[in-house]
DNA sequence: TAAATAGTGAAGCCATAACTTCACCAAAGA
DNA sequence: TCTTTGGTGAAGTTATGGCTTCACTATTTA
């Protein structure tokens, strides 16, 4: 049982794997199954297990297994936090943006 | 010169370090020196001068050197582009989730 | 001018994380 | 039932990336 306890600090970590990001990729546009995201990545099927165990843990990925066969599937969660993340430092750089344009214009004056 | 070319792959690539995230961080709420930098985050001037370049050369920030010393300020390009990828992402997910809605709602007819 | 401060460049160390292999289990097909 | 397919777990290897030290340059201050 993976925590799936999405923070901006485990998500941007495990993003930052070339391979993981070909899963997401992979995913993003429909489930699949292990072995298939093995073939699309041309990594082993151990490798891929371990992978989207990170991307279990934060919220990226989930994953349920019927039979034999585990179906992978990308998560909202995740990328919602991903994104409310990128939001935040968007906006506190905008802030700083206007400060020097204030900065600049009371010298102007 | 760094080549300043953002993708989000450099840019995922980039933020998968603690280190530079801290960077980032400190640097949302105001531009920095570099050992303003060293300081904040523990380690050496020159980690920070090698993490600076992994962050310009992906957008993510900017330096300009005035007199000896170097100001560090985030840059709005790199955080644009990757706001866009995960835009897409997640645009790509709920496409998704809306065929599985299909999908389902059928089988209950 | 001397001393201190800010940063750069080259070179090397080292921990870690990604990956593999091997052995194994369970479901599905022949 | 035997075989194949899909996946898991443990254990070991290895490349890489982050960090350091050392030597050095360029500003700034005393």
């Amino acid at each position: 049982m993976p925590l799936r306890q999405p923070d901006p600090d485990r998500i941007l970590t495990a993003l930052g794997d070339p391979t993981r990001r070909s899963i997401v990729e992979a995913l993003s546009t429909s489930p699949a199954s292990v072995s298939h995201l093995a073939g699309a990545t041309g990594v082993t099927l151990t490798a891929i297990g371990q992978h989207l165990q990170v991307l279990e843990e934060c919220g990226l990925a989930r994953t349920e297994k019927t039979g034999r066969v585990r179906t992978c599937r990308l998560a909202p969660e995740g990328f919602a936090v991903l994104e409310a993340w990128i939001t935040e430092r968007k906006s506190l750089l905008e802030r700083q943006l206007d400060r020097l344009g204030e900065i600049l214009a009371e010298d102007n004056e």
